[in-house]
DNA sequence: GGCGGGGGTGTGAGCGTTAACAAGCCCGAA
DNA sequence: TTCGGGCTTGTTAACGCTCACACCCCCGCC
């Protein structure tokens, strides 16, 4: 297909011109306006493929209210919880129709969660979907400039005025640890992620309800910064406690971690001791041994975001039927864990 | 701070009312036009500060040539590659003052990436960058629109006519199986990526390379899909040859499947065979044991990503110094690989 | 003393689209 | 026949900004 050089892009008033109307006409068309005769819509509409017009979402932005962009504020997109809860937000926006903005934040302070809405705003997005399940991140987001539809991915307890979208992390840890119980462990350990982390707290306080409810004693915390060289580090701290039979890990990483030094250490998993981790990152199945874990349905998480986004712009006001289900989390059993020793 | 409920956002106009100045003043000095008054200037600052006036992008988009965003197009950002560039490219975007719009491929076939680059293009972004190094990605890259400027992450060989940027993965494959080599292993066998994986075919090279030259037998090709199960199921048949004593993998994923598969059937990595990857994903050093892998250094890709767009955007035309050079891996030897066995 | 020239600033015209309103047409009802 | 009203279309005005140009003032020069 023979490109043009510099031939400048067709507009709409192009298309307006060869199809015989006015560029209005055009518009109408193009959203999809009732009251257009079809005969009309068909000659536009060649006359659009005859050009190969694509409408400027710059002048569409300005013109109308509303764009067709979704901004996305996120942190740390390696880890394995932001990028597929990314990755589902993108999929469901764009199933929708609006495109996606990133700003990844690199420090998680007031100022910084500030400057990324700011620059979202700036380019007139739609609306903001905060990944940031962190304390910080859920105190910085209150400070929204007006107007901007915002939805929050974390777990409860965050900012209370704004719709938020969670996985049921207290259910998720219950199920791991109901799961060890049922194993005939005494009780459960707990490596948790960073104190500030939302999701952390709440598998936190899952794990403890689900002990506390079975009348076992609840060990102390130990906390991680969800890496595996945490688990790794609190791992060995712990390999020498002949009381320690079940591990419950915040995440899958830092179990990777936790399994690293028990194999170092000689112990064996699970004859010795079980773990469970969370997440069900794609390598956990092929870990030795097998990581039981919890899974989180990352993409129905950027689904139900984007559908409350959808519904906030419709709704106009700042109501909405808040608060939002949560998304329950599933336990997926495989070799780390089993029965307990002796 | 007060929220002054559905008071609309300041607009250049008021800005420059408010200094007591034309809002062409005002817009001098948000460009850091020479001309202004060291006095207007700040007179101007001022006024900005007290209306916490933020720029409209989508209105300087429209009036001017270039808007600040810039397109990313990637393919599966779970992946842990994909997902490092991308950050490493939003990290420099930010700094060089863009922000970033992506599109995630589900499928990669042209009309795949030529939706994606009509997508973004529609946006009027100042750029795009292509991270997906398949053929199929390259090939369809071909037909993008007139005009924009666009840098494509790949390995060698790819589209001619774009600039590119990419790790040495040859480079990468020959640090890997000379270092087996120097082991004392007799010849090195290969876990590949997808065919169609332009990556994958690099590394290809540089193992089959680096065996020639060293006048060593070279191996059927075992080919895989990046994900821990492909290395698993290839890690299951490999298992049971004696002449198997040292694994290269194009990717970490697939070689923590292989030592997975190694580790139940018994096989004792490094004392029976070593294994090295590709990537130096976060969790490889606590897997067990630590794994010997390449190193590719995302960020660097990323700046250079940016620095050529920029670079294009001042040319103009569709000249630049290329090709560009090639970002080095880097070796990094950890307890997967030993000496030869017997 | 008049005139060229360059900093500093204002004016007007777009950029490509949607919104609001007006206008023309054809219909049926009074 | 005449008038109101729905359907279809066109006209004009934003949206918020940058670009091109005109303008003014003050300087130094011939």
């Amino acid at each position: 297909m023979g490109q043009q050089p510099a031939a400048r892009a067709a507009v709409m008033n192009d298309v307006a011109r060869l199809a015989g109307v006015s560029h209005q006409t055009v518009s109408r068309v193009l959203n999809n306006h009732p009251s257009v005769r079809q005969e009309t819509r068909e000659r536009v509409m060649r006359a659009v493929h005859q050009l190969n017009y694509r409408p400027n979402a710059l002048a569409r932005g300005l013109a109308g209210r509303r764009s067709r962009v979704i901004g996305v504020v996120s942190f740390d997109t390696i880890l394995y919880g932001p990028a597929a809860t990314l990755l589902g937000i993108e999929r469901a926006a764009r199933a929708a129709g609006y495109g996606i903005s990133i700003v990844t934040l690199e420090q998680l302070d007031r100022a910084g969660m500030r400057s990324a809405i700011d620059a979202l705003t700036e380019q007139s997005v739609a609306g903001v979907v905060v990944i940031a399940p962190m304390m910080t991140a859920a105190v910085a987001v209150h400070g929204l400039p007006t107007g901007v539809p915002a939805v929050v991915v974390e777990s409860s307890g965050g900012a209370r005025e704004l719709p938020s979208i969670s996985v049921d992390q207290v259910a998720g840890a219950r199920l791991a640890v109901e799961h060890l119980l049922s194993l005939g462990h005494e009780t459960v350990w707990h490596i948790a992620g960073p104190r500030d982390w939302l999701e952390a707290r709440d598998r936190v306080d899952g794990w403890r309800l689900a002990l506390e409810q079975a009348g076992r004693s609840v060990p102390p915390v130990l906390v991680g910064d969800w890496s595996p060289r945490a688990g790794y580090e609190i791992g060995q701290s712990l390999v020498d406690r002949p009381d320690v039979t079940a591990v419950f890990c915040a995440n899958d990483h830092q179990a990777l971690g936790l399994l690293r030094a028990l194999h170092q250490r000689g112990v064996r998993v699970p004859e010795d001791v079980s773990v469970v981790g969370f997440d069900d990152i794609p390598e956990a199945e092929y870990l030795s041994p097998p990581l039981t874990t919890v899974r989180q349905d990352f993409d129905e998480v950027g689904r139900r975001c984007v559908a409350a986004l959808l519904e906030l712009f419709d709704a106009d006001g700042p109501a909405g039927r808040f608060p939002h289900p949560q998304v329950e989390p599933q336990l997926v059993v495989r070799a780390s864990s089993g029965g307990r020793k002796g």
